[in-house]
DNA sequence: TTGCAGGGGTCAA
DNA sequence: TTGACCCCTGCA
C-alpha cells in the first residue's frame, strides 16, 4: 500500500494521522460527493461507512478519526479517502487557467471518496431534480427502516442496507422514506442488482463508456446520475458529470456562451483527460458556494 | 395564512 | 424535444 509518509497512531478510541495533506473535512464532505456525513457543532463530520460509525476531524495538520483503530484505518480509511493519491500532484496539473487555479484554491482541501458503489446508485438516483438536504433525509431514512443499527457515541446509526435487503420490499414501505417518484426506480434498481442484472463490481474492469451505458440500463440512471456513480465511488475518474451548475459555470466561464451538454463534455474529456472527475468537483463546489451563473 | 414555483434528472410520448 | 414528476422549502 501506499504510504505518502502519513503516521497513524492510536489514541483511546481513536486514531490521529499526521502527514495528511490536501484534506478539509468541509471540502470533502460539502462539494456534494456524499449524503451521509453530517457536520456537528465543534465543526467535525460524524457519519456512516461500509458499517462503520466515525467522526472524522482535522485540527492542527492532523486527521482524527473516532472510533476507528489502526487496523481499520489501513484497511479502510486509506482508501475510503483516497489517501494514496498525490492531490498537490492533481491539482499542480489541473492548474491549467485562471478559472482552474481559483476553483481549486476555494476548494483546495477536496478529496474524491471511495464511496460503496451500490450506496452511491441509490442515493445518486434520489439525487435526480431533488436537493441536497432532502436527499440527505431520504437515505438517512432508508438506511433507518433497512439497514443495521450500530451505536456510536450513545447514539443510534445505520448501515447502508444491501441490495438484497431492499430487493424484497413493498413499494408502499420504501415510500416511508419519502423518495417520492424514485422509489419504484430504487425498487426496480435493488432487483436488477440483488438479480446480478447488472454486476456493479464489474465496471471497474471496463472501458469507461461501457461502464456508463451498464450502469444506464438501470431504472433511474441517465447520462449525469452514472456519471456520479463512477465518480464518486472511485470507479472511474475521467467522467464529467454535468449538472446545471457544471452547465453554468462552465458557459459562463469557458463556453461564454450558452452549451450543450455533449460540447461541455467533449470539451472536459480534450482539456481534462483522465482528471476531468477531479476537476469537475472542484468546480462543481465554487460554482455552487459562490452561486456562479445562478444569474 | 395560503398558494405556488422550482430543485444536483429521468422517463415516456 | 418537451412536460410530468414526489416532496419540501422559500417567498409572495
Amino acid at each position: 500500500m501506499e504510504h505518502n509518509g502519513y503516521k497513524v497512531r492510536e489514541k483511546g478510541k481513536s486514531i490521529v494521522v499526521e502527514g495528511v495533506g490536501d484534506f478539509n473535512p468541509v471540502h470533502i464532505f460539502e462539494c456534494g460527493q456524499c449524503f451521509r456525513w453530517v457536520r456537528q457543532d465543534d465543526g467535525s463530520y460524524t457519519g456512516v461507512a461500509a458499517g462503520r460509525a466515525v467522526n472524522v476531524s482535522f485540527l492542527n495538520e492532523k486527521l482524527i478519526i473516532q472510533n476507528s483503530t489502526k487496523e481499520d484505518f489501513a484497511d479502510f480509511w486509506h482508501n475510503y479517502f483516497d489517501l494514496g493519491r498525490d492531490y498537490s500532484k492533481i491539482k499542480a496539473m489541473l492548474s491549467k487557467d485562471d478559472i482552474m487555479r481559483k476553483a481549486i484554491e476555494f476548494g483546495w482541501g477536496i478529496r474524491l471518496l471511495r464511496q460503496d458503489i451500490w450506496e452511491t446508485l441509490i442515493s445518486f438516483i434520489i439525487s435526480a431534480n431533488n436537493r441536497i438536504p432532502m436527499i440527505m433525509k431520504t437515505v438517512a431514512a432508508i438506511s433507518k427502516v433497512y439497514g443495521t443499527r450500530i451505536e456510536f457515541d450513545g447514539k443510534d446509526y445505520y448501515s447502508f442496507p444491501s441490495a438484497e435487503s431492499l430487493r424484497d420490499s413493498e413499494i408502499e414501505q420504501l415510500e416511508v422514506c419519502r423518495g417520492g417518484f424514485r422509489c419504484k426506480y430504487i425498487l426496480q434498481t435493488a432487483k436488477a442488482v440483488a438479480g446480478g442484472f447488472v454486476d456493479l463490481s464489474k465496471l471497474g474492469a471496463m472501458s469507461t463508456p461501457d461502464a456508463r451505458d451498464s450502469l444506464m440500463k438501470l431504472p433511474g440512471v441517465g447520462p449525469k446520475v452514472a456519471d456520479c456513480v463512477l465518480l464518486f465511488s472511485g470507479t472511474k475518474h475521467d467522467v464529467f458529470p454535468t449538472d446545471v451548475w457544471i452547465k453554468r459555470v462552465m458557459e459562463e466561464l469557458y463556453f461564454k456562451r450558452e452549451a450543450s451538454m455533449k460540447e461541455i463534455q467533449d470539451f472536459a474529456a480534450g482539456y481534462f483527460g483522465s482528471l476531468a472527475g477531479i476537476a469537475q468537483q472542484y468546480l462543481f463546489y465554487y460554482a455552487r458556494e459562490n452561486k456562479i451563473g445562478s444569474n
